[in-house]
DNA sequence: CTAGTTGCAAAACGTTTGCATCTTA
DNA sequence: TAAGATGCAAACGTTTTGCAACTAG
C-alpha cells in the first residue's frame, strides 16, 4: 500500500505539465486543474469524479474537457486506467506504471500494491507465448479489513 | 496457450447446461446457443460476435437474449470478463477460473497464458493488504510472433 | 493574430428495460 | 396452463463529436 511524499507528487506534476507543453499543447487553468487532480489524487477516481471534485473551484469546467485531458494524458502515458467494482473505468495519475490494484468490494476504495517480482511474471509470459509484452493490468478484488471487521 | 481437448469442452458444456437447469432457467434453443458458443469458442468474443456468429444459424436471435444470457452465465460464474484492445469487453466462458490473458496488439487476438505460482502472488496480495481476496484479473497486451515477424 | 482549446448540445455508442407475444415444463 | 423467456423498440448512461466563441502563445 504506496503513497508517494508530498514533494515527490509536486515534483511529478511539474514534469507532467512541462512535458504537455513540450508535446506543443497549450496550459490552460482547465487543462492545469485536471493534471493536477490526477496526479495528486489518491483515490483512483473516475472521470465523473474529476469533474465533480474540481466544479466547486472551476464553475465554467465541462466533462468534455475533462474526457479531453484524460485521453491527453494517456497519450503520453501519465495515467493508467483500471476497472472499478462499479462497473466504471478509473483512472490512476499518480502513478502511472502498470502496478496492480487492489478494489474492495465492501466500500469500493482503491489501493496501490506493491508487488515484487512482476517483470519475473512478463518473462514468463514472454516465454510461454512468444509475444513482446507492451504493457499489463492485474487487479484483485476483495474485502479490505475493515469490511471484513464489520461484518 | 493452452486449449482443452474436444471432449472435455463438450462435457463442460453438458455440465453448464445440468447447472442451468438445477437452478431453476428454462431451456430454450437460443440459450443452449448462446451458452455452447461461450463454451466452446476459444476466440473471447465480445457480445456482438457471439451474436453475429449465431445470427445465420439463429436468424430470431437478438442481441438482449446474448447479453441476459452472458449475464446469467456471469451469475453462475461460468464465463470470465476480460478487457480487449478494441476497448470493449470480451469474454472467456471456456475456462471460467479466473487466469491471465494476453492480447496482441496487432491482430486483436486474445489467448490464454497457464502462469503458475499465481496463488503465491495472491497470498503476497493479501499478506501486503489484509484485503480476504475474491478474484482478480491478469491481463497482458503485446505483440504475437506473427505480427512481430510480419514488421 | 491565429491555431489550439473550451463548453455546449447533439450524436453515437453499448447496454438495459418494459412489455406483448410466445414457449417450456 | 402458468411461470418464464424471447424479440422488439424505447430508454438509459457514458463517451465522443461538431462547432461557434474564446484565449494562450
Amino acid at each position: 500500500v504506496y503513497l508517494g511524499r508530498v514533494d515527490e507528487v509536486a515534483e511529478r506534476l511539474d514534469r507532467v505539465l512541462a512535458r504537455v507543453r513540450e508535446h506543443g499543447f497549450r496550459m490552460t487553468p482547465q487543462r492545469v486543474a485536471v493534471i493536477r487532480a490526477l496526479v495528486e489524487s489518491t483515490a483512483h477516481p473516475s472521470i465523473e469524479q474529476v469533474y465533480l471534485q474540481l466544479l466547486p473551484e472551476y464553475p465554467m469546467m465541462s466533462l468534455a474537457t475533462v474526457y479531453k485531458t484524460v485521453a491527453l494524458m494517456q497519450e503520453l502515458e501519465e495515467v493508467i486506467e483500471l476497472a472499478a467494482d462499479d462497473g466504471g473505468i478509473h483512472w490512476d495519475g499518480r502513478r502511472p506504471d502498470p502496478h496492480p490494484h487492489l478494489v474492495c468490494t465492501g466500500c469500493g476504495q482503491i489501493v496501490d500494491v506493491e508487488l515484487e517480482r512482476i517483470d519475473e511474471l512478463v518473462h514468463k509470459v514472454l516465454a510461454l507465448s512468444g509475444f513482446g509484452i507492451v504493457t499489463r493490468r492485474i487487479d484483485f478484488w476483495g474485502v479490505c479489513a475493515r469490511c471484513q471487521s464489520r461484518e
